[in-house]
DNA sequence: TAATATTACCTAGGATTCCGATGTATATGT
DNA sequence: ACATATACATCGGAATCCTAGGTAATATTA
């Protein structure tokens, strides 16, 4: 089974916050992280994840720095701010009430007015 | 609090499928019960709604009878068809799935590799 | 060492979708 | 007669998406 797109669509931001609230963590890292997380459900490419980090970086959710390895290429670590931290926390109390919206709409307990 | 557009925009046919698998309605009188419903929440205006009927309908999801009362104005009624039934089954899966993917992400429960 | 694959990043721009603004028309209340 | 509510509809600017295409460094392997 595959999750519309539109679904995924709405939440990507407080995902790809959540992954950085656990650990900064490269671009291309996200994305493969993201491939995984979505397997055999909805897919996000890099063609989504780059520009969306651009944006979230413009708002002032996420830094990023460059991280120069030896022997390793540059590569833009995320992390997340106090700013972005605070988005998510409310990004997350809206997901929730969201979601209780839809399942009391989805299993019916809405009844007649 | 204020839920996130695009967070919305997914699954608003599916909404719209729900309700009428409870009871036929027209048009003016689900825009009506979502403004009610998303009261504090989220909106969904006319511009959005009407747009979305046809489209159901186009895809056959939905048929329309055009119903003609004493004194009223006419209204098109809209009641959801075998394809649609079925098709809102599949999308009740589809948003249980994403939304276990996104409690467990939100949650946390995801650990590192 | 020459390909090839993988890691890593990036963006233009066509395609799609959205929805605010606006319009029409009937019916009802005052 | 005017305001308001009911009822439906669409235009088109705005926003958003993400496919396709690109660059470049390192690793692998033949």
């Amino acid at each position: 089974m595959t999750v519309d797109k539109q679904l995924v669509k709405g939440s990507m931001k407080t995902v790809v916050l959540q992954l950085l609230s656990k650990r900064s963590m490269h671009g291309y890292e996200i994305s493969t992280k993201l491939k995984a997380l979505g397997e055999g459900g909805f897919s996000v490419t890099e063609g989504t994840l780059y520009p969306l980090l651009h944006s979230l970086e413009a708002d002032g959710f996420v830094v990023s720095s460059m991280e120069e390895g030896q022997g390793k290429r540059k590569r833009k670590v995320y992390a997340i701010s106090e700013k972005g931290k605070k988005v998510l926390k409310e990004k997350k109390a809206e997901w929730i009430q969201y979601k209780n919206i839809m399942e009391e709409l989805l299993t019916g307990s809405i009844q007649e007015a």
